[in-house]
DNA sequence: TGTACATCAGTGAACGCGCGTTCACTGATGTAC
DNA sequence: TGTACATCAGTGAACGCGCGTTCACTGATGTAC
């Protein structure tokens, strides 16, 4: 009785056995994170909500910092395979933005835990996470440019500029990604203006396209001067 | 000896003498932020890193939290006095995004600790904090709404769409300031990368606005679908 | 100006608590024969 | 298949430590007369 997972009986192998603890202190660890963050929690608040003790933690992990680093890992993989699927299916022509939107979205929703840890963290206290998480984005950034390098005016552009742009697009997802991750539960109005507030921006990053002749030089919409009074 | 302030002896009234510790307790928590999370700090550090009794800190704040709020508000006061400054100074014609973007980044540099502060705890561990912050954010962008509706085509546009394009730029903004405030101390180069990039992404937006319709319609440009093997 | 009393910022001892980590252990699972 | 031994995930007691908070205190500053 006493080396039986409490609450459930059966079980496979010993090595089985243990792969089930380590998964069950990772998911334990996403689930307290929603009130706290990475460097506020305990290694034993996390073996108590896992229901064993403190000590057989050492059994899977040598220091909170390396769960840590195993959970942005698991949160990019878990990103990763959005990307590839959306990739895989073809987006249809049209409703391009929309759909892209539409799917990161349900994406959050599914995997919240996942995107919360990565929203909070990303510039928490931890030197190693923010630093894992920062290259990770910075993957995503180029895998983006990548893709986008096979759309019309956009394969005629430096490197640097696709980047630029991609930044731009990740951006304002990041952004609505963390506004939607602690929108109260399920406040479908606020959750609904989020998502159309973003499709507007990314619709009108994709409107300057066309416009764009990859040099720094001066605005070509000529902007008046600002000051306290000066309307049309 | 034993009431005055550790290393240093000319002081004025029992009023100053508070407000300067109290100041203190400010100064110490933002320092000792550079490296770690508002929640992983305790009321001890923040005591021993001025150099008082642990207890004494009641008598300035009723608990962390509280000083958390009060630095949340000291952030923005310093960011709107800065944007104040930038209005009435009045931004010469042309030039607008590249001085902007410049202020901009003098000011991280001048301000760091406050801006590193508000980055950390936007999505941080501590509810009523990152409630603030959000406040003050929007309150951010909704000025912004206001200043730029007095230039040519932002003009004509609705408050929501307004909202949008305020929203993407301060996007843009917060990504820069967040990867300037930790770049690894005077990395000249890198933060040059950072600022051009951000130039270029706010230019990109720019660009974009006599082409928008206000219409959420599908896109003008026409983009083909994306899979594995679709260059033109 | 001088004296007597009130105020209150900062002190220092003490408390109970949760923390990370050590250690020797237990007993079911796995393996060699 | 049956037995004897090895492995090792999880146990539980114990440790020293830093934490937030309480309390009665001290003594310089402020005020009333």
């Amino acid at each position: 009785m006493k080396r039986r997972r409490p609450g459930r009986e059966e079980h496979g192998s010993r090595t089985e056995q243990k792969q089930h603890t380590r998964q069950a202190l990772i998911d334990a660890t996403l689930r307290l994170l929603g009130d706290k963050s990475f460097d506020g929690l305990s290694l034993r608040e996390v073996t108590r909500e896992v229901g064993i003790v403190p000590t057989a933690f050492y059994r899977h992990f040598a220091t909170m910092e390396e769960l840590g680093l195993v959970l942005v890992d698991e949160s990019f993989r878990t990103m990763r395979r959005m990307l590839r699927a959306a990739r895989e299916g073809g987006l249809p022509q049209g409703q391009i933005v929309h759909r892209s939107v539409e799917t990161l979205v349900r994406y959050v929703r599914a995997h919240q835990p996942y995107f919360q840890f990565i929203a909070r963290e990303r510039f928490g206290g931890v030197e190693a996470i923010r630093t894992a998480i920062r290259a990770e984005i910075q993957l995503f950034v180029s895998e983006l440019s990548t893709d986008l390098s096979r759309f019309p005016f956009l394969d005629r552009w430096s490197t640097e500029d696709l980047q630029a742009f991609s930044g731009l697009i990740v951006s304002a997802m990041i952004g609505m990604v963390e506004e939607l991750i602690d929108l109260p539960a399920r406040d479908a109005e606020r959750e609904g203006e989020i998502i159309f507030r973003t499709e507007k921006q990314i619709r009108l990053i994709v409107l300057a396209v066309p416009h764009w002749n990859g040099k720094l030089g001066e605005t070509i919409v000529p902007l008046p001067e600002v000051t306290s009074e000066t309307p049309s």
